[in-house]
DNA sequence: CGGCATCCTCCTGGATACTG
DNA sequence: CAGTATCCAGGAGGATGCCG
């Protein structure tokens, strides 16, 4: 299986501006909450705010409204208001956002699947002497 | 957080301390910086320090170092040193590294396959009357 | 050349309080 | 309930200088 990992072939940018442009999309896809949020609602395909909140424990109010609107802004995710008392409004994501959910669910799987060796990674750095100043391999 | 959820949807995390640990290795590895480091070292399988510098204009020395210094101890990559003057140091991926790269191969062609219809949908967004204050669907 | 240390700035993001 | 607005602490990260 590592073996058939060797030929993978890289998506290869040659063009300056495309690169610069696509590494800017990845800047702003590839944060923590977006890709959590985009986790949730590919399970629950229509929830509120308050719910969204209840399964990311440990976020603020602040960050989830800012990352909601930032993915209805990228086109991820569509709100949808009902003009009720108190007020209702509900998230569901786009087609453009469930492909990008699907996009990621590679490294989803690369992170459960690896968490041990990179866990076992972290602990056998960390183990060195000298800490902060590793012992890098040293050739002739 | 997830508690209430004792069926088994999709391919999905439901115990909270594995769903934690995996969004923290996301959260670790799904940095900009990180991310272009990875695709470099797969398409040049050896580089040493200022080679990938040259490659990530923009990267401040600090932000290099602090970057290569958490693959390496997360076990993406290994950092091998000549000890000659004046120094020479390279860097190149473990099978952790490519397969992680591997794994990130499907959103880096996503970016590029959407960019467009992100773009779009950002200036539709953006070009809502009130700034800041989205006109999002409203239903009743 | 590679990289650590220091200083300093800016932005992120948390806590809190207030509305429609 | 679903925000917006304000204040504020802490960390990210750039610039510079020195060393093996």
């Amino acid at each position: 299986m590592l073996a058939a990992m060797q030929d993978h072939p890289p998506p290869r940018e040659t063009n300056p501006e495309l690169d610069k442009l696509v590494t800017e999309i990845i800047g702003r896809v590839a944060d923590k909450w977006t890709m959590l949020v985009l986790e949730i609602l590919t399970e629950n395909e229509r929830l509120r705010f308050t719910r969204i909140a209840e399964q990311l424990e440990g976020i603020s109010q602040k960050m989830l409204t800012k990352t909601l609107r930032q993915m209805e802004r990228d086109g991820l995710l569509q709100r949808t208001v009902y003009p009720v008392v108190p007020p209702h409004v509900e998230y569901q994501l786009t087609e453009l956002g469930l492909s990008l959910s699907a996009a990621f669910c590679g490294v989803w799987m690369w992170a459960e699947k690896n968490r041990g060796e990179l866990l076992r990674a972290r602990a056998q750095f960390d183990a060195t002497p000298a800490a902060g100043v590793p012992q890098p391999r040293v050739a002739v």
